[in-house]
DNA sequence: ATGCTTTCTTAAGATACCTTAAGGGTGGCT
DNA sequence: AGCCACCCTTAAGGTATCTTAAGAAAGCAT
């Protein structure tokens, strides 16, 4: 029954060879650039700043690039593929904090600031494409293009919001409410990522979540 | 070093009688420069920056400082009293987003950042004392002396990573834990503000949080 | 003091959500 | 092809939390 279809063309993908040259590099960063043009745009030296302070990185399906106990030394753009980040409480049961997909970050902001180890994992569900930072290039990025402190900034802001809204609507809503929002809110993601872990990210069962979608379906 | 250049009066009670002159604008004024020394030391100029863009101001018990379809012009710190931020349901509910004390900041930063009207109301719970900064001249601050970038970068950080804490808490504890885990975080907060706005906070009803209290006292 | 509002509590019945268990479907791997 | 891992669903019974209602205690206003 009602299961959303799922169609996704595959034509819009750029099937990116790490092998043959260099051009992925150029590929990943530009991307990079143009995401942050559509911030601020760059000059000449910025984009250069850029390309030097990120490293691109093939990540595999199921690899970690965040484990519990190591500190986040690195600030993550998904340039292709898709992540989540997710906590195991004492029960040893994973919570979803956050997904990532193309032009998204991802990073444990409280390690990375704080230098104290992560509680927190971070795993590529699909095979991705990443450009990363360093801490220490970070920091050097906004002393000498001070541009980069109002972007990073407007990120974080972003993402406070972002989070205060889900806190509003975790104290506030239910979970079919929860799961409707989640739909009309990241229809790039609900097609790709199973239910297991969109139930996760809302705070329900695999189970329960089923339920809401059967009593949805006859709607 | 830095201690700006700022006349203290003698009197340590925080007492501030409102009409007696302008020592409670210095007073108000100057602890918040202690609080913005303790993260990065200002210099002179940048203390008197502070001095001219931020305005003190009273608020009493009851009266907002941020109502629905307002848009946020101004950032509040917290010199002292009390306040919370709220949502109001469609179903008429309160949901409390947020609570700030002495030394806390709060406004929405959504609605502050994009000028669009807020959805959130923000109230004093006792009569108090704020200091205010509207968005020219906080923009105006970061351009002039670009430390505050770094500032404001760390608050905003800070409350991302509490947020992403409260949202892993939601979607992973029961409401008990949520309660011992507030008693333990916010000591300062617990005996000054009632179970109510506690359970509106924690997301459940105050007779539920009575149960739980009545559980926990039984322990 | 008298009343009015707010707070906290208690309890009974309802609803949301979880746990456990089971079965079927799909895709990857050999 | 066959097996295995993972995902999705269904259902029964349990727990967490809500709703409604009521009453007692504490603060605030007239």
């Amino acid at each position: 029954m009602s299961r959303p279809v799922i169609q996704i063309p595959d034509n819009s993908k750029p099937e990116i060879d790490w092998t043959t040259g260099a051009d992925q590099k150029t590929m990943a960063i530009h991307q990079l650039l143009d995401y942050f043009n559509s911030f601020l745009p760059l000059d000449e030296e910025e984009a250069s700043a850029v390309v030097n302070a990120f490293h691109p990185r093939r990540i595999k399906r199921r690899q970690f690039i965040l484990h519990e106990g190591d500190i986040c030394t690195h600030n993550t753009f998904v340039v292709e593929g898709c992540f989540r980040m997710y906590l195991i409480d004492e029960k040893g049961k994973e919570h979803n904090l956050q997904f990532a997909v193309e032009n998204w970050w991802i990073g444990d902001i409280g390690s990375f600031h704080t230098e104290q180890p992560s509680r927190l994992y971070i795993v590529a569900m699909e095979d991705s494409i990443v450009l990363q930072i360093r801490k220490g290039d970070q920091l050097r990025l906004f002393e000498d293009h001070p541009k980069f402190n109002r972007i990073f900034g407007v990120f974080t802001e972003n993402a406070l919001v972002a989070a205060q809204r889900r806190i509003l609507q975790n104290i506030s809503s239910t979970a079919e409410e929860r799961y409707l929002d989640f739909l009309d809110r990241y229809p790039q993601l609900f097609n790709r990522i199973s239910n297991v872990q969109i139930a996760s990210f809302l705070g329900v069962t695999p189970e329960f979540l089923s339920t809401i979608r059967k009593k949805i379906s006859r709607s």
